[in-house]
Parts: structure tokens; C-alpha cells; sequence
DNA sequence: GTAGCAGGTACGAGAGTAGA
DNA sequence: TCTACTCTCGTACCTGCTAC
């Protein structure tokens, strides 16, 4: 009776949030026989296995939970701003760079840091060699391998926290859900070929349910996990974006949302791809390189004549057939830069390469992207960021992963990747104008101070040379600068001597 | 055509708050 | 008082809409 009493309540009120539907009798006989919980009402899971089992439809996937049309039109709109060639902002960024005198014939007979450099290697050699040290550096590293989850396995998990949630409630003890401690330094370690990853023994906080200050975020996760128990069951997908505007007064801000998804992919283990969340399509890529999505579709991104740009999407793990005659990957920080690089072809004019941006802090997909054509390809890859603390932010997620994302490290990072500008010793070097360089603000300072006690730095001495370089002259430099040399200078003259040269580290 | 704003993807740091 | 946790704010990048 007691028990009857106590979880009665509760589980009414919990079923609520989750959104299963539990029939009691038949929970309170699984309590006392420790038999797995008997759900109703929705599609068991095994129902999906059959499924699964029988080959899923792609319909289903083309179907998500919510904002369909809201996506499509984001996503329509962001191939058709691709499809005609500059945004609004490159274009006006061409007609600033318009009339820029070229000083590079005034650095003639200067003392080129390059010709520091005993002989320069030809672009190719130096590509190749640059790839073999690569392929050295991940030859040690843990299995490249990127798992796929089934549908079950993902049920599973969910009905897993449900079952020790109604267990604890049949003990007459409140429910309590430990999350792992994301953001916390200590929970990292930095290996040099995987870069930032979880340890096995990380600390873990407490979500109580009879807290008054973490009940609301205790059913917030079960409302979640039970939208993405749903989805998985339905095979359908939703972003972040979605879930939040599904009820707005719920969650009160899409942050709440950001965090709970990613801490209940940390929970479960299980990534937020594969719990069917997607993120919007963000970064782009271009250059030599063909391949073949899941459902058969060939896709191009070859510049030519015409600029092909094709949207980095969810299912860019799925790809198959990659191939490419590309020498190397250049990861470019900005749109805007990427832009102005197709438009001088620059895929095509000094070796075939593929080029790739996240526009700004890359997000998940591009990420994927990058490792997946890291395995694939085995070519070299570069980035090309500002030279202030962002640029060498973003560049560090590239390479050795987020703190907050670290559990899934081995999936997102390419700790191969080099730094191949625009260095903060090349704003000296190159005699960039002072008026085209900004002042490091006190924000920046700080940042960069941060990034410097970061384990990475320690073991990539060229890199904390470069840092304290900036620090020293605590000014930075946008890639734009380059434009206060010559319009072109960029593609003509600034990449083309760093790849043939080396000057990458 | 341009500027401003809202909203989208990320990230981290630090202040504030509640509980032990 | 200390610790753990949450929330806010700031950074980067972008697109789309609206008013002028």
C-alpha cells in the first residue's frame, strides 16, 4: 500500500512528462520481479527493431517532429544566398579591396622569412610530406572508427534512466539523474592524438527531483528525453531550434534547451546525431570532391565556371564513394573570405584542393565533416582564421575539440590539422599597416591568457611562441588585413608562398 | 541600397545563488 | 564559509526581415 501510495502520484505526474504511458499494475509486478518495464500506448521500441530490421524508410527521415516548413525555408534560403556567388557582405567587401596597391614588388630584395628556409620545396613535396607526417601522428591514435547506433540501442538507453527513475520512486526515494560535469577542466585530458577527451573517472553532478531548484530542470530532461524517444521510435529529426518552439513557455529560453540535449547526449553516451537532433545547415564546402549521399544522390562540389557550394548536412557521416584529386584541405574561419577565395578560384589555380568554413565556430556537422574526410582522404588540412584569440579558439575546436563537446572527441577532432595562418608573426613579416590592425581589447587579453594554461599549448611550442606574440603586441588582425597589401594578395601571393613553402605549424 | 534588429549555430568565463 | 550548480554575458560567424 505504501508503495502504491507514494508512486501513484508520481508516476501520474511522471508518465506526464515523459509522455509514456506505464501501465502501473504491470509496473509494481516489474518492481517486485525485476522484469523490464511493460510500456503501451506508443510504439515499443521493438516494434522499431522489426523495422529496422525490414530497412527504414527514407520518408520517415524526410518527416520531422516539428517547424518542417521552417526548416526547409532556412535551408532553401541558404542554398539559394550560396547558389548566386557573394553575400551581401563579400560584395561589399570587393569593393573596399578595390584600388589596394599591391606592396609585394616593394618587398623584393627584403629578407623574406621564407628564404630563412634553406631551398624552398615545390608545393607538391612539401604537401606529401606534410601528409606523411600526418599519417604518423594518427597511426598512433585510437581507432578512426565511427560507430553507428541503432534505434534500439537509443531506446534502450532512454527506457534504462526511466526504469531507475520508477525504481528509486518504489524505494520511496526521490529520483535523481547524474549528468557529467561538461565544463569542468578537470574532467579533460589532453592526449596529442585525439585531443580533448573525457577521463573515465570524471565527476558528476546530482539533478534532484525533490530540490526545488533542480526539479524544474529534472522534468525539463525527462520532457526531452521523451521527445527524443519519440523521434528515434518515428524515425523522425528535429533541431534544437524546433524542440524549444514546440513549447516556448516550457522552456523558457533556447539555451535550456542546448544544454539538456548535450547533457543528455553525455549522459546516455550516445551522440546528438544519433538521437536524432540535427543543427542547422551552417558551414559549406567546395572545391574537388564527389560523393554519394545515403539515399543515392551524387553530389558535386567541384568549382568551376559555375561556383558549386554544397551545405554540410546531418547526414554527412553517411557518405560514400568520396572521390577527390584535392592535395589538401584548407579550413577557412570566415564566409566572407571563403567566398572571395572561390571567386578567384583559388580551388583550382595553384593545386586541387577542398575547401571547407564552419562560418565561424563551426558546428556539429562540419566537424563530422572534416574527420570524416580526414579518415577517407588522408590529405593534409590547414586552417586559415584570424589572428586574434577567436580565430585561434575556433581553430583549437577543429583540432583538439570543446571542453563541453569532449565526450565525443574521437568523432570530431583532427589533432593532424596545422595552422597555416594568419599567424601573429606575419603581421610583423608582412609589414601589415598598422591602421589595418585592431587592439587587442582587455576581453581578448583575458582569453588569450586562458588559452595559454590550455594542456595543448604546452605540447605545440610554435603555437605558444605565436601567443606570445600577440600578447606582446597586443594588437590582432582579421584576414581582411591582407586586402591593405594588395586586393588579391590573399589568393595570389599569401597562400600559395605559405603551402609552397611550409610556413605552417 | 543600407542600417538595424532579431534570431540561428557554436563556445567559454565569471558572477550569483542555494545548500551542506 | 565553502562548494556545487545555474544563469548571464560576451565572443565569433551568419541570414532574413523591416524601416528608412
Amino acid at each position: 500500500m505504501a508503495f502504491r501510495k507514494f508512486t501513484s502520484p508520481l508516476i501520474s505526474h511522471l508518465t506526464v512528462l515523459v509522455g509514456i504511458e506505464i501501465e502501473q499494475s504491470r509496473l509494481s509486478q516489474c518492481m517486485l520481479s525485476g522484469k523490464s518495464l511493460v510500456i503501451k500506448g506508443v510504439k515499443s521500441h521493438w516494434s522499431v527493431r522489426k523495422g529496422e530490421e525490414r530497412g527504414v524508410s527514407q520518408k520517415g527521415r524526410e518527416k520531422p517532429l516539428v517547424s518542417q516548413k521552417g526548416r526547409e525555408q532556412r535551408c532553401q534560403s541558404a542554398r539559394v544566398g550560396k547558389a548566386i556567388g557573394l553575400s551581401e557582405r563579400a560584395r561589399k567587401e570587393v569593393s573596399v579591396r578595390r584600388g589596394g596597391k599591391s606592396r609585394w614588388s616593394a618587398r623584393k630584395g627584403r629578407k623574406s622569412y621564407w628564404s630563412v628556409r634553406k631551398g624552398g620545396v615545390s608545393l607538391l613535396r612539401s604537401i606529401k610530406e606534410a601528409a606523411r607526417e600526418e599519417t604518423r601522428i594518427v597511426e598512433t591514435g585510437p581507432s578512426n572508427n565511427i560507430c553507428q547506433i541503432t534505434s534500439s540501442e537509443i531506446l534502450g538507453a532512454i527506457e534504462n534512466v526511466i526504469q531507475d527513475i520508477v525504481t528509486s520512486l518504489a524505494r520511496n526515494k526521490a529520483p535523481v539523474l547524474t549528468l557529467v560535469n561538461r565544463s569542468d577542466w578537470g574532467n579533460i585530458q589532453f592526449k596529442d592524438s585525439v585531443g580533448l577527451q573525457m577521463i573515465s573517472h570524471y565527476t558528476t553532478r546530482k539533478i534532484k527531483s525533490d530540490c526545488p531548484k533542480s526539479a524544474p530542470k529534472f522534468a525539463l530532461i525527462l520532457k526531452i528525453l521523451s521527445v527524443i524517444y519519440k523521434m528515434v521510435q518515428n524515425n523522425t529529426y528535429a533541431t534544437k531550434r524546433d524542440i524549444y518552439y514546440s513549447d516556448t513557455l516550457l522552456f523558457g529560453s533556447q539555451s535550456v534547451v542546448d544544454n539538456i540535449v548535450n547533457d543528455i547526449s553525455c549522459m546516455l553516451k550516445i551522440p546528438r546525431r544519433s538521437l536524432h537532433i540535427l543543427s542547422t545547415t551552417k558551414g559549406c564546402i567546395a572545391g574537388n570532391l564527389s560523393y554519394t549521399e545515403e539515399d543515392g544522390t551524387k553530389v558535386n562540389c567541384t568549382c568551376s565556371a559555375t561556383v558549386c557550394i554544397t551545405n554540410i548536412n546531418i547526414f554527412i557521416l553517411n557518405i560514400k564513394d568520396v572521390i577527390t584529386d584535392a592535395k589538401f584541405i584548407l579550413i577557412v574561419e570566415k564566409d566572407a573570405t571563403f567566398q572571395r577565395l572561390l571567386d578567384d578560384d583559388f580551388c583550382n589555380k595553384l593545386s586541387p584542393c577542398i575547401m571547407i568554413t564552419g562560418k565561424g565556430v563551426p558546428d556539429l556537422n562540419t566537424r563530422l565533416l572534416v574527420r570524416k574526410l580526414w579518415d577517407t582522404c588522408h590529405i593534409p588540412i590547414f586552417t586559415l582564421m584570424d589572428a586574434d584569440p577567436h580565430g585561434i579558439e575556433i581553430m583549437c575546436i577543429y583540432k583538439y575539440g570543446s571542453v563541453s563537446m569532449s565526450f565525443e572527441a574521437h568523432h570530431l577532432t583532427v589533432p593532424a590539422i596545422r595552422w597555416l595562418g594568419l599567424l601573429p608573426s606575419d603581421i610583423e613579416r608582412l609589414n601589415i599597416r598598422k591602421d589595418a590592425l585592431i587592439p587587442l581589447t582587455k576581453q581578448d587579453q583575458n582569453k588569450l591568457a586562458s588559452m595559454q594554461k590550455r594542456p595543448y599549448v604546452a605540447c605545440q611550442p610554435m603555437w605558444k611562441k605565436e601567443m606570445e606574440i600577440m600578447a606582446a603586441s597586443k594588437m590582432k588582425a582579421e584576414i581582411q588585413a591582407l586586402t591593405s597589401l594588395s586586393s588579391d594578395y590573399l589568393s595570389r601571393v599569401y597562400l600559395p608562398s605559405k603551402l609552397q613553402f611550409g610556413g605552417w605549424i
